[in-house]
DNA sequence: CAGAATCCATCGTGATACTG
DNA sequence: CAGTATCACGATGGATTCTG
């Protein structure tokens, strides 16, 4: 477990569980991760790379180890030349499915709505 | 809205809807701010910031703020001295009530889990 | 191919002190 | 009571360059 998982996890203690999923699935591209390796299964590093929108290496590496460190992703490094990886969601992210689910839900929601122009043309 | 928002609403418009989610719920006390405000109705400042484990006044009314501006929380000024000042939920913020619990579910399991010592013990 | 190293700008949280 | 102002600090995201 990350270093800031566990922190989290042990300064929360009370009513706030929620603070937990949000460190662990809040992360600039951990949900859309979770979303892509519950649908194709099993991925390689350039794959995940090319679904999303071309984050830096660092980045996306920095995301998929913070992930395989909270347990929901698991690592296969192929010992071969030029190298191979391969990320797969773990049980425990199989788990998140359903709150990566209703997370965009709502966000898609919310997020038409606003561009629907709540804020706009209030009426005369 | 805020200006934080409307960019995750703008510059994700992809699949990534989970992010603007979290964007909106990913601060340091609104999940639990919500969730004291669906269970008590109307609260004064003050009060949200005993029932909180006390955060500082600037950071409260920062994440006050901030659901204010995304729509979530409704503010309430009454011109008086002493000040008074009263929060409560919009429809759109009910309407991430369901959400909230979600987050609190699954992150409470999750703690719950890596509490037991997923990390420990392996088996032999 | 799948990264590691280095550097940097920005953000979020919080402590402290002050105010109408 | 319900804030605001100022400051400091760590974490996060990203650009760039280099490597087995």
């Amino acid at each position: 477990m990350r270093e800031k998982t566990e922190r989290v996890i042990r300064e929360w203690t009370e009513s706030c569980d929620a603070e937990v999923s949000i460190a662990v699935l809040g992360g600039a591209w951990k949900p859309s991760i979770l979303s892509l390796l519950a649908e194709h299964g099993v991925l390689r590093f350039g794959e995940l790379g090319r679904l999303l929108d071309n984050p830096t290496a660092r980045v996306l590496t920095r995301q998929l180890r913070e992930l395989e460190q909270d347990g929901l992703v698991v690592r296969t490094v192929y010992q071969q030349v030029p190298p191979k990886v391969e990320y797969r969601l773990s049980e425990l992210g199989e788990s998140a499915g359903p709150l990566v689910e209703a997370l965009t839900r709502w966000g898609g929601q919310y997020a038409a709505q606003q561009r629907a122009g709540v804020g706009a043309a209030p009426s005369g």
